[in-house]
DNA sequence: ATGGGCACCTGGCTGC
DNA sequence: TGCAGCCAGGTGCCCA
């Protein structure tokens, strides 16, 4: 049985009213991922939250007082409690009673790219008659999810594509080698604890590596890993985009 | 339907 | 040292 302190409720959609009552009482069943929401299951709903740029969260015991941007708390009956830090408060908590996946902010959201569904094929489909930088599409939730600024920046350096291509001008072959690239990016930096640019840690408190791994993000300047090329940054739809015009086109 | 821009925040870094 | 300005890992929404 779960108990509920909510210390601030103005995270990007203020937490609603009902939220504590909701859940107070009630038994974890499951913790599942869809896109990068974290939906945890009770008997009579779902819990769905998102970390936004800046959230993150730990297991503590119970009596670890609460530090500034400690939002939230789930206190289990064992003494630990899931606890909930977000400086930027872009993280967003929700409660829904019905399937998560009809829930407005799931439902839409592009295939896993991980799963088979997300392929060449897929890819290539969605890109027809869109004049927008693949890039930016990429980064489109309703058409991929999981690929984020960083990602994105990598998957097409990887994919050999320039960031501005017309999404529409992606050959067959390319959106081939862009849904492998996405893959092969998430996978690798799933195994090795995603990416630490400033303060990212796990949920033990360790950083990710895959900091060690990008090809072109943060990396403007310097010599392009593959080619010696000098690594390009322009910024593309309010975003920073790195890449090399000598691997791209 | 599509695309572009804005919004939500705090904190850390840079340069004057 | 202080302070203003800029930038940041995300993504939904509004308007053209």
């Amino acid at each position: 049985m779960v108990d509920v302190i909510v210390r601030e409720r103005r995270l990007r959609w203020p937490i609603a009213r009902h939220f504590e009552a909701a859940i107070r009482g009630q038994t974890v069943r499951a913790i599942d991922r869809r896109a990068k929401y974290i939906l945890i299951r009770f008997d009579a709903g779902t819990v769905i939250l998102h970390l936004g740029m800046s959230g993150s969260l730990r297991m503590i015991k119970v009596e670890t007082p609460p530090k500034t941007h400690d939002h939230w708390d789930i206190r289990l009956d064992s003494g630990w409690v899931l606890r909930y830090h977000d400086p930027r408060r872009f993280g967003s908590l929700h409660w829904t009673d019905a399937d998560p996946a009809l829930h407005p902010l799931l439902d839409g959201l592009a295939p896993e790219p991980l799963s088979d569904d997300f392929d060449a094929l897929y890819l290539h489909r969605v890109t027809r008659r869109r004049s927008v930088a693949i890039k930016h599409l990429i980064m489109n939730s309703r058409l991929v999810v999981g690929v984020g600024n960083i990602y994105a920046s990598e998957a097409l350096f990887r994919a050999r594509i320039a960031p501005r291509r017309a999404a529409r001008r992606i050959t067959r072959i390319e959106a081939a080698a862009l849904a492998s690239a996405i893959k092969e990016v998430l996978n690798e930096a799933i195994t090795i604890g995603g990416t630490t640019l400033r303060d990212y840690v796990d949920a033990d408190g360790a950083p990710g590596y895959f900091r060690q791994k990008l090809f072109v993000y943060e990396r403007a300047g310097a010599a392009c890993r593959v080619c010696r090329s000098v690594v390009k940054h322009f910024v593309q739809g309010q975003r920073s985009t790195y890449w090399c015009s000598t691997c791209q086109r």
